[in-house]
RNA sequence: GCCCGAGUGGCGGAAUGGCAGACGCAAAGGACUUAAAAUCCUUCGGAGGCAACUCCGUGCCGGUUCGAGUCCGGCCUCGGGCACCA
C-alpha cells in the first residue's frame, strides 16, 4: 500500500463524511477528549506535540468504536511572551507572525489525521475568544473574586522594565546582564484563596494520578497552627522617639507548643512593619538588607545554598507569657506571603532557627524533651515529646499543649487558631503588550469601573511600541489608554496592562462545545452537559499551576450560576515528554527540536503513530530516538501482508486443507490450529481494550503484534483466517487509522470503520485446558507442573505431591507449611 | 533547598507482593536467492556445566514477608515543578 497517497484519500474522505463532527443532538452519549492546546511558537509542532496528540487521538477513535459520541476539539494557546520576544528581536508584529505559525501548525495537525472537530477550534488570541476572557474578568470583579493590590515584579535597572522569572538569570537579566531587582507595582489578583479548602478536598474524588494530587496537595499546603501576638515594646517606642501606639506583630506557628523557647521574632524584609520600628541606629544596615534581599528569588532566600542571614532591627517585644524582652530581626528566610509574614524563632526546635541563633548567639532553650527513656539531647529537636522549662505547662505532651496554649491566648484576643495556606492568590496583571486587554477603566470620579460588557471586546490595538523602555507598552498607545468612563462619561484612562496567559487556558474547555456563540462566552445549558471533560490529556508540568487554575474558574463559574458542576476534568492523563537524543529537555537552545514531518513523508502518519505508541511507556516518555521506527513500517507491512493471505482463504473451509492441496492432512491438526487462533484472537481482543482504556499503547500494540505472529502460525488461509483478519483490521484501527480504514475496504467494509463496532472478547474463548503452575520449595521454584484451571488449594498441592519431579525435590523433607496461590504457584516450606 | 516522579539485558520497554525481562530493536546463526535486499525460522541477562541443572542478577545499604523490581527506612543519580515560559 502506498501510505502517503492512501492517507490523503482517506483525510479528504474523512473530511467529507464530517467525521470528526460532533452531534450536539446526541449528547448523552457524549465522550469529551481533550488535549491541552498548543502554543504556537517559531518551531512549529514537534515531537513533543505529536506524543501527545496522535496516541489521544487512538483514544478517542477506540472510544468512538465504542459507541460514544466522541466530542475531540482542538485550539490554539496564541498570546504570550515568546511571541513577544519575538517580535521586539525581528520587528514583525506578533499577531502576524503567531497566525502564520497557527496556520501551519493546523496544516501539521491535519496531517496528523486526528478526528478534530474543528468548526470548534479556539484561537485565545482572536478578539472572538478574548472578548469573553474579558468578560471573565468582568464577572469575577463584581463576584468579588479580582482585586489590586501592590505586588513585587523582577524589575531589570538596565533594560528599566518588567521582565519574567524566566528571563531572570542569575539574578541578572538575560537579555543585557544588568541587575534584576524587585519592585512592588499595583496589580489585580484572582481570589483563588477563597477556594483553597474546596479546591483542596474535591480532590479525592477526582480520577487523576495520585502524584499529580499529592503535588496539588502540597501546592495547596493547608496548615493548621495558630496565630500568636507579640507587642513591641515601649523602649522601642522611646528610641524611635516617635510614639508608636499599639504596634504590635503577628506571627504564625504551627508549633505554639514551643512558644516558652521563643528568643527572637524575625519580620520578612518587606513586612510593612520594619520601617516603622526599626532604630535610628539600625537603618542604614536593615536597608541594605532590604535591598539585598529584594534581589533574591523565593527560592533562594528558603533554599539551604548559603547561610541565614538577617539583621537586628533595633527593636523589642515581649514574649506573651514570659514578658521577657525579645530582639526582633529581618530575615530573608522568613517570606512575607506566607503566614503572617513574621515568624516565633524558636532555635532549639526548629533547624532554620537553631542555624540563625548560633550564627547570631542568640539564646537556645530547650522546651521540648522526649518522652522515652533514652536521652537525646540533641539539638535541634523537632520530634514529639513532652514539655520542659515551660511554665504550667510542664509535662503536657506537645500535641496538647499546641491547643491549650492557642487556647489561653484566644480568651485573652492575643491569638487563635488559625488555618493557613500556602496557596496564594492569582496573580494576573502583565506589564506586555500581546496579551488579553484588562477590561477596567480608571475614572477620577468613579475609580476602577469594569468595561459594560456590549463594549467588549477591548481590542488589543495594532500600531504599539512595545520595545522595553520603562512602561507598560498599552500605556504609550494614546488613542488606546484615554477614553471616557463607561459610568459618568468623563476622560478617564484604561488599564494598561494584559492578563496573564493562564487567564486564556483556564476556561477554553468551557468555550469548545459552544465556540461559535457570538452572543455569549457559552450556552449554560450546552455546557452542562457537555462538561466535565471525561478524558483530559497533557503534560505533568501543569500539575500545579494550569490545572489548579482551571479548577478554580469551574467552581468561581459554578457559584455564579452558570456552572452546574463542580470539576472541570473528571480523568486526567499525563503523556510523558519527548526529550532530545541526549536525554535533555527539547528545546531551541539546546538545538535538539525534532520535528515530525520529515519522519511522515518518510513513513507516513501511520508508522508514525504507531511508533510513537509502541516505542515508548506514554506516561514515562523518554529520550528520542528513530532507530525504531523502520521497526513500527515493518510490522504495519507484515499485518498487510496476513491480511492479504487471510483475505485469499475467504471461501476455503476452515479445515478442508487437502482442497486446497497445501497444510496438514490431519484433519484434528487442523481444529487444534482453529482454537489456538480463536484463542490468540479473544485473548488480543480483551487485552487491547483494557491496556487502550488505561492508555498503555505500548502493552496494545504488543498484543496485536501477538496475535499477528498468530496469524502467520495458523496452517492455512481458511475462512477462520480470513474472519480473524476482519477483526484485527477493526482492533488496529484506531492505532493505523487510515490503514485500516482502507483495509476495511478491501475487505469489503463500508467506510468509516470507525462507525463500526470494536471487537469484544469472548469469554468462552479464552477457558484452557491446562496452565503451568511453578513448584517452590522454601520459595524457590524447583520444577512447573501443568493442572486444570480452578483447582482447589488442596487439589493442587496433592496434584503437584504427585509429580515426579516435586517427589525427587521433596524427597527426605519434612514438609512444615503450603502456600498456594491459585492458578499461580504452590510453595513447600520445609 | 522544598514538593512530585523515575532508575530493570547492548537498547526501547513488560511484570494486581507470587515463574523478572512480555513485545520489539540491535546482534549472531540458518533457509530462500547467482547475489543483495526483503521475507521466513532459530538463539539471545551473567557465570559454571556435555547435559539434566546450579548459582548470581531489577541504582546503593538495611528492614518487613513463606516470597520484594513491587511494601517500609536511609542514601545516590537523573527528570518535572517551585507561582511572570506555557
Amino acid at each position: 500500500m502506498d501510505y502517503l497517497k492512501n492517507e490523503e484519500k482517506w483525510r479528504k474522505e474523512w473530511e467529507k463524511q464530517h467525521l470528526g463532527h460532533f452531534d450536539r443532538s446526541k449528547a448523552d452519549s457524549k465522550y469529551y477528549v481533550l488535549e491541552m492546546f498548543s502554543y504556537p511558537s517559531g518551531f512549529n509542532l514537534h515531537m513533543g506535540h505529536w506524543y501527545n496528540y496522535a496516541p489521544s487521538d487512538t483514544f478517542a477513535r477506540f472510544k468512538k468504536m465504542q459507541g460514544y459520541n466522541v466530542f475531540q476539539p482542538m485550539g490554539f494557546d496564541s498570546f504570550g511572551l515568546p511571541a513577544e520576544n519575538h517580535a521586539i528581536k525581528t520587528g514583525i508584529h506578533p499577531k502576524v507572525n503567531t497566525n502564520k505559525n497557527i496556520a501551519f501548525m493546523e496544516k501539521q495537525l491535519k496531517t496528523l489525521g486526528a478526528m478534530y472537530d474543528w468548526e470548534a477550534e479556539v484561537i485565545t488570541s482572536d478578539p472572538s475568544y478574548y472578548r469573553w476572557t474579558q468578560w471573565l474578568f468582568c464577572e469575577l470583579y463584581k463576584k468579588g473574586l479580582a482585586y489590586q493590590k501592590q505586588a513585587p515584579v523582577n524589575w531589570c535597572t538596565s533594560c528599566n522594565t518588567v521582565i519574567a522569572n524566566e528571563q531572570v538569570v542569575d539574578g541578572r537579566c538575560e537579555r543585557c546582564k544588568s541587575e534584576v531587582v524587585r519592585k512592588n507595582l499595583v496589580q489585580w489578583f484572582f481570589k483563588i484563596t477563597d477556594y483553597a479548602e474546596e479546591l483542596l478536598w474535591c480532590l479525592d474524588v477526582l480520577d487523576w494520578p495520585e502524584k499529580t494530587k499529592t503535588m496539588q496537595r502540597n501546592w495547596i499546603g493547608r496548615s493548621e497552627g495558630s496565630e500568636i501576638v507579640f507587642e513591641i515594646t515601649g523602649e522601642t517606642r522611646l528610641k524611635n522617639k516617635k510614639p508608636l501606639e499599639n504596634e504590635k506583630i503577628t506571627v504564625f506557628t504551627t508549633r505554639a507548643d514551643t512558644l516558652f523557647g521563643t528568643s527572637y521574632v524575625v519580620l520578612a524584609p518587606e513586612h510593612p512593619l520594619v520601617d516603622k520600628i526599626t532604630s535610628p541606629v539600625q537603618k542604614t544596615v536593615v536597608e541594605e538588607y532590604k535591598y539585598a534581599a529584594s534581589k533574591l528569588s523565593d527560592i533562594e532566600r528558603t533554599g539551604d545554598k548559603g547561610d541565614k542571614t538577617g539583621v537586628f532591627t533595633g527593636a523589642y517585644c515581649t514574649h506573651p507569657l514570659t514578658k521577657e524582652k525579645l530582639p526582633v530581626w529581618i530575615a530573608d528566610y522568613c517570606l512575607a506571603l506566607y503566614g503572617t509574614g513574621a515568624v516565633m524563632g524558636v532555635p532549639a526546635h526548629d533547624t532554620r532557627d537553631f542555624d540563625f541563633a548560633k550564627k547570631y548567639g542568640l539564646p537556645i532553650v530547650r522546651v521540648i524533651k522526649t518522652d522515652k527513656n533514652d536521652v537525646d539531647d540533641s539539638l535541634p529537636f523537632i520530634g514529639r515529646g513532652v514539655l520542659t522549662n515551660s511554665g504550667i505547662y510542664d509535662g503536657i505532651d506537645n500535641e496538647t499543649a499546641k491547643k491549650q496554649i492557642t487556647a489561653g491566648f484566644e480568651k485573652k484576643g492575643a491569638g487563635r487558631l488559625k488555618t493557613t495556606y500556602k496557596l496564594r492568590d492569582w496573580s494576573v496583571s502583565r506589564q506586555r503588550y500581546w496579551g488579553c486587554p484588562i477590561p477596567i477603566v480608571y475614572c477620577g470620579h468613579c475609580g476602577a469601573v469594569p468595561v459594560p460588557y456590549e463594549q467588549l471586546p477591548v481590542l488589543l490595538p495594532d500600531g504599539v511600541n512595545f520595545t522595553p523602555d520603562g512602561k507598560s507598552p498599552l500605556s504609550k498607545c494614546e488613542e488606546y489608554i484615554n477614553t471616557t468612563c463607561p459610568v459618568c462619561g468623563k476622560a478617564a484612562k484604561r488599564d494598561a496592562d494584559t492578563l496573564d496567559t493562564f487567564v486564556c487556558s483556564s476556561w477554553y474547555f468551557l468555550r469548545y462545545p459552544d465556540a461559535q456563540n457570538t452572543s455569549k462566552a457559552f450556552n449554560s445549558e450546552i455546557i452542562n452537559k457537555m462538561l466535565p471533560v471525561d478524558k483530559y490529556v497533557g503534560g505533568p508540568e501543569h500539575a500545579c499551576m494550569h490545572l489548579l487554575y482551571a479548577r478554580f474558574m469551574t467552581k468561581a463559574l459554578r457559584d455564579m450560576g452558570y456552572l452546574s458542576f463542580d470539576e472541570p476534568f473528571k480523568s486526567l492523563i499525563h503523556q510523558g515528554m519527548i526529550l532530545g537524543e541526549g536525554g535533555e529537555k527539547m528545546s531551541k537552545s539546546n538545538n535538539n527540536v525534532v520535528n515530525p514531518d520529515a519522519f511522515t513523508k518518510e513513513y507516513g502518519s501511520d508508522v508514525l503513530r504507531l511508533f510513537l505508541m509502541f516505542g515508548f511507556s506514554y506516561i514515562e516518555g523518554g529520550p528520542w530516538s528513530d532507530t525504531g521506527i523502520k521497526a513500527s513500517a515493518k510490522f504495519l507491512e507484515r499485518v498487510e501482508r496476513i491480511l492479504d493471505t487471510a483475505l485469499a482463504g475467504r471461501n476455503v473451509k476452515s479445515g478442508s486443507a487437502q482442497e486446497n492441496g497445501r497444510g496438514p492432512t490431519d484433519g484434528k491438526k487442523t481444529e487444534n490450529d482453529d482454537n489456538e487462533l480463536n484463542y490468540a484472537l479473544h485473548y488480543a481482543i480483551k487485552n487491547v481494550t483494557k491496556d487502550l482504556e488505561d492508555f498503555s499503547f505500548n502493552t496494545a500494540i504488543a498484543r496485536i503484534m501477538e496475535l499477528v505472529g498468530a496469524m502467520y502460525k495458523h496452517s492455512q488461509p481458511d475462512n477462520r483466517l480470513y474472519r480473524c483478519g476482519m477483526t484485527l483490521i477493526k482492533l488496529i484501527a484506531p492505532f493505523v487509522p487510515h490503514f485500516a480504514e482502507e483495509m476495511n475496504v478491501i475487505y469489503g467494509g463500508k467506510s468509516s470503520i470507525f462507525n463500526e463496532k470494536y471487537p469484544v472478547f469472548d469469554p468462552a474463548a479464552l477457558i484452557k485446558q491446562k496452565i503451568e503452575i511453578a513448584v517452590q520449595v522454601n520459595s524457590k521454584i524447583r520444577c512447573r507442573i501443568d493442572v486444570e484451571p480452578g483447582l482447589t488449594d488442596d487439589a493442587v498441592t496433592s496434584a503437584a505431591l504427585t509429580d515426579e519431579n516435586v517427589k525427587k525435590v521433596l524427597a527426605g523433607l519434612t514438609v512444615n507449611k503450603v502456600i498456594v496461590v491459585r492458578d499461580k504457584l504452590v510453595n513447600f516450606i520445609v
